[in-house]
RNA sequence: GCCCGGGUGGCGAAAUCGGCAGACGCAAGGGACUUAAAAUCCCUUUUUCCGCAAGGAGAGUGUGGGUUCAAGUCCCACCCCGGGCACCA
């Protein structure tokens, strides 16, 4: 009789049909079991699923499924945040309307997942664009507007002409919109809203030490860079005819006797008022070359206002600047240039003639009078007054306290990190909740009016202004402090906003009165694992961190910390070996792949091809044979559920032995290191074992045998682990059964191989039993008939051996 | 330029604490079954040399050194690839 086929298509319909109920899924809130708490990272609703999300989330469903098979709580949401831009963009390209098509999308999304066999509470996910989720963003923003965390301020802001819109720096890559990676983002000058994460900096590169063993140090170090902190001082240079302050940053306040310019930003206020017709024009061209591309390329450029400058510490008037190099966006947009000490001011100074004094030495060594490099290590501080002969470190701290003891300067710290703009110029994206009124100025709209919600009729072009501005009804509105006529804010908040503290109110989906209930948070938070994608490090990781660290302080949530722990995944890498997207036209459709080979071999496919943290590039040829090991699984388990037979000893005793060692190699696997690809791999040792023993398997065997394959599969096969466990007449489901154990002496091998080697050198092998002394193995060795030749007329040196696993015999 | 990763067969990879390099899979080749094909099963497959054969000897984890009885793994220098940061004062 042939063995029965192993039907995916039907096996998986039948089994996304009876896994449908959510109750299967949820996490009991009051379970006492240790917590475990996975989320993912949102794929976009703009496009379909393809193979790299069904990736990212086949790890975490395969951590989950285990976690809740040893017993633990597992919360295991997926859900979707509606994004903003990328639903209105390709709702306005397909002409629909973005509620509609985001909706729409969403509901296909969560069919292929589910078609995917994905375990997750199916009533969980949330569409941030809904009139709930908009309620608890401007909730959000009027909390911060009250405690100054909000503010809103003319800017120089990014701009990118392709999304019309406003970018947060951190949404710039290499000077071009992250989504747009050939638009090249302009500089634009708007009203915009901030919230003052700055005012974070501090605490969030403090709270690393938290995080330090947790969370990749790759991440850690990108989020480190990106605040660069940095310690250094403040000093005023006063203009020596309008005796105007120009303030500069320094970190190395120890060459200020070495200043011979004051360089300003091309940007900076003060430039245009010193400027003449002709270096405005420099200026301007100054700042028009830096928006091109490579910053690094750039020539250094520079003009001299004609004005010029006292330093405070000696008198000394030095000429007055503009330069190219000099960033205004960092520091003061100012700077004191010491061509001796300072790599780049040397090459300006250089290049412009302006002179170099040397105010450094090295510890043991003379002062260079005529500097062919930068000197720009720490030394002892010469030609500088009452400083001269100090350590530099010394010399900054002693010159900080005379600054601040005359009024010119002070020790000051600087970031890199700028505040966050969160205002976008779109229609789809949560309502910016203050009116402005031409009496009482910005009002916020109190609480009890939200949330403010999208107007449904609009004209959506994708072109110049955002289309709120135009809609009359939205945005002409009452003053909800002295009742006259205003006009309603149009800008819409940045969509990280929503996935900034989503995996907060998955806790408490449904929640009306709050975003979340806090105790239930508290029992939960800061969650035990985090999985995303690495592109993440420092948009929206950084991002949740401040909003932890901001919720915390308004008395919601007890953590200061989003995660305890963040696991970055790597990408699936289309077949030209670059990122799957959908504007590179190389994303594999599941949908294709599951129709051909089955969920659960696409699911063991991008498990097995690589371990979950490096990239993968799909390769469909290896898929099929992932379909045969299922096919071999699916065989062997339905061949022999009812075979009877006495059996052989033998067979019995490897093959269980076998499945013992299986069950222990997996349940490493996923307690060390999640390396999913070994695990499949000793699934398959082990199948490849059961059918060299098949023939002499008891039925007392099999019982046990049996039953262990569909609790090993079910993390990455699920399906058909389901359908064999009831083909074995159990009742699941399997993700609900208790993780196989493994008997340590089961598993054990019956004699110990021991290596032999003479002089390091495979040279033979013997079988002793386990636990033999060192005596009988080295005496084993020496005698062992396959070492004599290299033994003989040799003089033993010395005998290296490893209990149960090696001898060494080193001859002369 | 600076800071992280990484470099192992034809390919994806494994070797988890310094102890048999290449598990497992793909692809390839050969065989069995079959009228035939598919499916399935079995064998070979890092490489060079010796041997009719069983078998044996050598080389080999980007390159060059080093430590060690023993190195893919540790140390030093360099090359290449990927990622992040980059006139950050």
């Amino acid at each position: 009789m042939p063995d029965p086929a192993y039907d995916h298509k039907q096996i998986e319909l039948k089994w996304q049909d009876r896994l449908r109920d959510p109750a299967l899924y949820r996490a009991d809130p009051d379970s006492s079991a240790p917590k475990y708490y996975v989320v993912e990272m949102l794929p976009y609703p703009s496009g379909r699923l393809h193979m790299g999300h069904v990736r990212n989330y086949s790890i975490g469903d395969a951590l989950a499924r285990y976690m809740w098979m040893r017993g633990y709580n597992v919360q295991h949401p997926m859900g979707w945040d509606a994004f903003g831009l990328p639903a209105e963009n390709a709702a306005i390209a397909r002409g629909r309307h973005p509620r509609e098509w985001t909706l729409s999308n969403l509901a296909e999304m969560k069919r292929q997942m589910h078609r995917m066999g994905f375990a997750y509470d199916w009533d969980l996910e949330i569409a941030t664009c809904e009139p709930e989720y908009y309620r608890w963003n401007q909730w959000f923003f009027l909390k911060m507007l009250a405690r100054g965390l909000a503010y809103r301020k003319k800017a120089l802001v990014n701009w990118c002409p392709q999304c019309a819109t406003v970018l947060a720096n951190e949404q710039v890559v290499e000077g071009c919109c992250w989504r747009h990676e050939n638009t090249p983002v302009e500089q634009r000058a708007l009203e915009q809203w901030f919230w003052k994460i700055t005012a974070y900096a501090d605490e969030l590169l403090r709270d690393m030490q938290q995080l330090e063993g947790g969370w990749p140090e790759r991440v850690l170090t990108m989020q480190r860079n990106w605040i660069g902190r940095s310690e250094g001082s403040e000093i005023d240079f006063a203009l020596a005819d309008s005796g105007e302050q120009i303030r500069v940053f320094t970190t190395r306040v120890d060459t200020i006797y070495g200043a011979t310019c004051v360089i300003l930003a091309p940007e900076h206020p003060l430039a245009s008022k010193l400027l003449n017709e002709e270096g405005r024009a420099r200026a301007k061209h100054m700042i028009d070359g830096r928006a091109q591309k490579d910053r690094g390329d750039i020539e250094k450029d520079g003009y001299f206002t004609g004005h010029y400058a006292i330093n405070p510490y000696n008198g000394d008037q030095v000429p007055v600047w503009i330069g190219n190099f000099v960033l205004m966006e960092y520091g003061t947009g100012a700077i004191m240039a010491v061509p001796a000490h300072d790599d780049r001011d040397f090459d300006f100074c250089k290049t412009f003639g302006v002179p170099i004094r040397s105010v450094i030495r090295p510890v043991d060594g003379e002062l260079d009078e005529n500097p062919k490099a930068a000197f720009t290590e720490d030394g002892i501080v010469e030609r500088s007054g009452e400083f001269s002969g100090l350590a530099s470190a010394d010399a900054r701290s002693r010159m900080n306290q005379r600054a601040e003891r005359e009024g010119f300067g002070k020790a000051a710290i600087t970031y890199r990190l700028k505040d966050w703009g969160i205002s976008r110029q779109r229609y789809w994206g949560t309502p910016i909740p203050v009116i402005h009124c031409p009496d009482c100025g910005v009002v916020p709209i109190p609480e009890k009016d939200l949330p403010v919600l999208l107007p449904h009729d609009v004209n959506l072009t994708g072109q110049g202004q955002s289309p709120l501005v135009n809609a009359a009804e939205f945005i002409n509105a009452t003053c909800p402090k002295c009742g006259g006529p205003a006009r309603r804010e149009s800008d819409t908040m940045d969509t990280f906003v929503d996935s900034s503290w989503y995996f907060y109110r998955y806790l408490d989906p449904h929640n009306d009165q709050a975003p979340f209930d806090s105790a239930l948070v508290a029992k939960w938070f800061p969650m035990d694992q985090y999985i995303g994608g690495v592109t993440h490090a420092i948009l929206h990781l950084l991002y949740s961190r401040f909003f932890t660290k901001v919720m915390r302080d308004l008395g919601l949530i007890v953590n200061g910390e989003p995660a305890a722990n963040l696991f970055t995944q790597g990408m699936v890498l289309g077949h030209d070996g670059t990122a799957m997207s959908k504007s590179k036209g190389n994303i594999v459709d599941p949908e294709e792949m599951i129709d051909k080979y089955g969920a659960d071999t696409c699911r063991l496919f991008v498990l097995f091809a690589a371990p979950p943290e490096k990239d993968m590039p799909w390769i469909e040829a290896g898929v099929g044979g992932l379909r045969r090991f299922l096919d071999r699984v699916h065989r062997f388990v339905m061949r022999n559920l009812d075979r009877g037979g006495a059996g052989d000893a033998g067979s019995d005793r490897r093959a269980l032995r076998k499945l013992h060692q299986t069950i222990r190699k997996i349940t490493e696997d996923f307690t060390n290191r999640w390396h999913f690809n070994t695990s499949i791999a000793a699934l398959m040792e082990l199948m490849n074992d059961l059918y060299a023993e098949e023939e002499g398997l008891s039925r007392a065997a099999l019982d046990q045998i049996l039953p262990s394959i569909p609790l090993l599969l079910g993390p990455f096969a699920p399906y058909l682990a389901e359908e064999l466990w009831e083909a074995m007449g159990r009742k699941g489901p399997v993700f609900r059964q208790s993780w196989p154990s493994y008997d340590e002496e089961l598993a054990k091998e019956d004699a110990a191989e021991v290596v032999l080697q003479v002089n390091g050198k495979l040279r033979g092998r013997i079988f002793v039993r386990f636990g033999a002394s060192n005596e009988e193995l080295e005496k084993a060795a020496l005698s062992d008939p396959k070492l004599q030749p290299f033994l003989s007329g040799k003089q033993v040196v010395k005998v290296i051996v490893v209990p149960d696993k090696l001898v060494n015999i080193v001859v002369r």
